[in-house]
DNA sequence: CCTCGCTTAATGAACGTTCATTTGACAAGT
DNA sequence: ACTTGTCAAATGAACGTTCATTAAGCGAGG
């Protein structure tokens, strides 16, 4: 065990600016703090990143990496889909505030590379299973998505006064079944 | 026309405040921005409100009061209704973006009376609207209404990537469809 | 000993807030 | 009508703090 190891303590400072970012976002964050989390001093930030904004990006980047292709989409049961982006969401509470805050803070910024291919090959999978009469055809592959991911993640997005119309244990509940309903053709496949 | 007009000014104020909060929360925004919006000095921000913050609260307050029965719920026309809440909230992307920073940054703030009050009422106008046969019965009235809210409002919610997905004409009827397929009982009313 | 990782301290700008001062409105006194 | 007194409205410079960033120094490992 080295007592330099800058990968580590680069890593622990990623952990902690997600943590300190996801709570205050880049402008209400402070890079003393995130230093104080990550066990470091507040100069060494600026030997690994660009400053605060390029350590948020940083982050960000990591992120949206690990966050893309961790719940793959099944287009022949996107209720289950939606189920486990729902389940991937409720676990990393941590992850949906980053991110609500890149929205805003970050939002005018074009989609990167990575996330458009990322929907256009869920766009394809839809498409198909709508081929293969899993998924209704009288909308559109995009539209089916887009309902999907709004119904998929719909108790992260609001505010307080919503979330308190449904107890957690039934909230996934509620996401699969209205995927069902909006997605299941009216002709079930067999019968 | 008086030159000495302090309700004016205030009123300046706060619409500045929106426009400068809406656009970079609390934590970004700039009390000197705010004055040069609003036209006045920086100082005189402090004769009106307890600082930067309590203009935020203010503007909150505000906000809240004409947002919230902006749009009266109809629950014999779910689909409808929920057309309306899309409608209000394309023409006040402001209010929306502030609401959305408010979730961040005041988030764990308890639910104002005003709101809860007004939540109520909509459960109870859904709850007679089921008794009435107009909408589906084998789901509670609080499911029923966070989906309408989640479904109409889905396209402020999400990042850019998921807005791509379907062009801007066709998003208010992908709502009001949707609406109409999860509450609209199996049994329609009358034949 | 020399380089690299890291810390501590210093720097300087940005920013919220305060406050002494000025400006404008208005009415009483003449 | 014209001062003059008074108070609220409003200004804008100054203050003190916070904070991101940089610079200088130090100690360990090769």
């Amino acid at each position: 065990m080295a007592t330099r190891d800058p990968d580590r303590k680069r890593q622990q400072l990623m952990d902690a600016a997600l943590a300190e970012f996801a709570e205050y976002g880049v402008a209400g964050a402070r890079v003393d703090r995130i230093a104080g989390r990550a066990g470091i001093s507040p100069g060494l930030v600026y030997s690994f990143f660009a400053g605060k904004e390029g350590l948020f990006d940083a982050v960000y980047e990591a992120i949206a990496e690990q966050t893309v292709d961790a719940v793959p989409i099944d287009a022949d049961d996107l209720p289950g889909y939606a189920g486990r982006l729902h389940d991937a969401a409720a676990q990393n509470p941590q992850v949906m505030r980053f991110l609500a805050w890149y929205a805003l803070e970050r939002g005018e910024r074009p989609v990167s590379e990575m996330v458009a291919r990322s929907m256009d090959e869920k766009i394809t999978a839809i498409e198909a299973a709508q081929r293969g009469g899993t998924v209704r055809s009288d909308r559109s592959a995009g539209e089916i998505l887009a309902l999907v991911l709004a119904l998929a993640n719909m108790w992260q997005h609001h505010t307080e006064d919503v979330g308190r119309l449904v107890p957690d244990a039934q909230r996934r509940t509620v996401i699969t079944d209205a995927v069902r309903h909006l997605v299941t053709p009216q002709q079930p496949p067999r019968g």
